[in-house]
DNA sequence: AACTTTATTCAACAAGTGTTTAATTTATTC
DNA sequence: GAATAAATTAAACACTTGTTGAATAAAGTT
């Protein structure tokens, strides 16, 4: 029998549970202690304002999650030496972790992610709380796709990058839309069908600007 | 000089520019109806429950956007015949009136594709809402596509249709994002830009699937 | 002009909001 | 075991929430 978490853990575990389905606003502190189990006048003493819980609930995973990607990415550059990483294993690298967890890690993961889609396309939290927790990892990620494309223009790898981010969060949101479009043919819970897919379609997206070419000639092919 | 708009588009565009920034929980009627510089009792009158007004600014929009895609692609399936449509013309048609509104049509608009990005991605609505309003006009895209790459597998295209309204919704969620992390080679009001490389990014990974083998043999050639 | 429908205003409602204060219990340290 | 610190409780704060009802004004119809 797994002894209860602490007070503190409960609080985060319930306030993530609840911004996941409903989004910063849409929850009260007092749903939070509620469900939490615990007295309101706690949330206030343990992390002060409403915004405090909400950045300790994305600081808590973003930790770990950030630590496992940057290792599989330097292990992937490790291992192609002294030649650059290839393309779709630094995609791979980028999007393993994510995967894993939210296949893997349980509910709290999960709750985690449909945040993450939630804040990603934010228009005011998006460039503050995504820049905040994930840029350098992001950073890292460019740098090495811009070792193993030389010719390809920084812009371009930087758009890539963003269709990336979006194609990723909206995956990770746990939205029903892909089944119902599918009726039935693509369950969102099946994410690892999901990364089967993913890698390659966006290792082809980035592909297309390998050279660097400003006009896009790739259109004129098929 | 123009006219003053009617009482109900007043609230519907002071609804819609406060739920872009602040999503539908984070805004009270009361500051939609400040804005609107109307009485709050209106906009029970007028539209009846919150939500009632949250779904009359979603449709206001929905069908002239609608009308206009679905005619986009029509006429360059029209104009392909006998031949299937060219994939990055059907690409194009999805997401070319987007494109057009998102920077000619005001900050109305713009309000608008910034809702269209946090619904896509909440876990509640996007399987809701985006169902009701879009999958009509996702369903004779996925169709066209099928009709050009016919030796593609249904779950691939509607995966990679996901990951297209991933890619585009968080373009258009008017986030400061790539911005930042591009400090400021990639600023995300240059609408034109995003697309000139969108469209080839996802024509590439559609396809990958073209030949619909399960396995992905292109992740070998790099 | 008289009447009816539609639109707008003002006031009020009960319930819920985030946060604080002081009192009390539990845990830790000397 | 006494003194100190940390954690928990209950109550209250002033304020905002969505929505409604009755009264008033404007517009439309015979």
């Amino acid at each position: 029998m797994a002894k209860q978490p602490s007070t503190k853990d409960r609080i985060l575990n319930a306030a993530e549970k609840l911004f996941a389905t409903r989004g910063f606003y849409g929850v009260s502190i007092r749903q939070i202690t509620t469900e939490a189990d615990v007295d309101p006048a706690l949330a206030s003493y343990h992390f002060g304002k409403k915004k405090d819980i909400f950045n300790a609930v994305m600081l808590r995973r973003a930790e770990v999650l950030n630590r496992e990607r940057i290792a599989m990415l330097d292990d992937c550059i490790r291992r192609a030496k002294p030649n650059p990483a290839p393309l779709h294993e630094i995609i791979d690298a980028f999007t393993h972790a994510l995967l894993n967890r939210a296949t893997q890690g349980g509910q709290g993961w999960k709750n985690y992610f449909a945040i993450i889609a939630q804040i990603n396309n934010h228009p005011e939290l998006g460039g503050i709380i995504m820049t905040q927790y994930f840029d350098p990892l992001a950073k890292k990620f460019i740098a090495a796709i811009q070792a193993t494309l030389p010719d390809s223009q920084p812009e371009d790898l930087y758009w890539c990058y963003h269709f990336l981010s979006g194609a990723l969060t909206l995956t990770f949101s746990g939205t029903e839309r892909i089944n119902n479009l599918s009726e039935g043919l693509c369950p969102p819970s099946d994410l690892y069908a999901v990364h089967d897919r993913l890698v390659p379609f966006i290792t082809a997206g980035f592909k297309v600007f390998a050279n660097g070419s400003k006009i896009n000639d790739c259109n004129n092919n098929d």
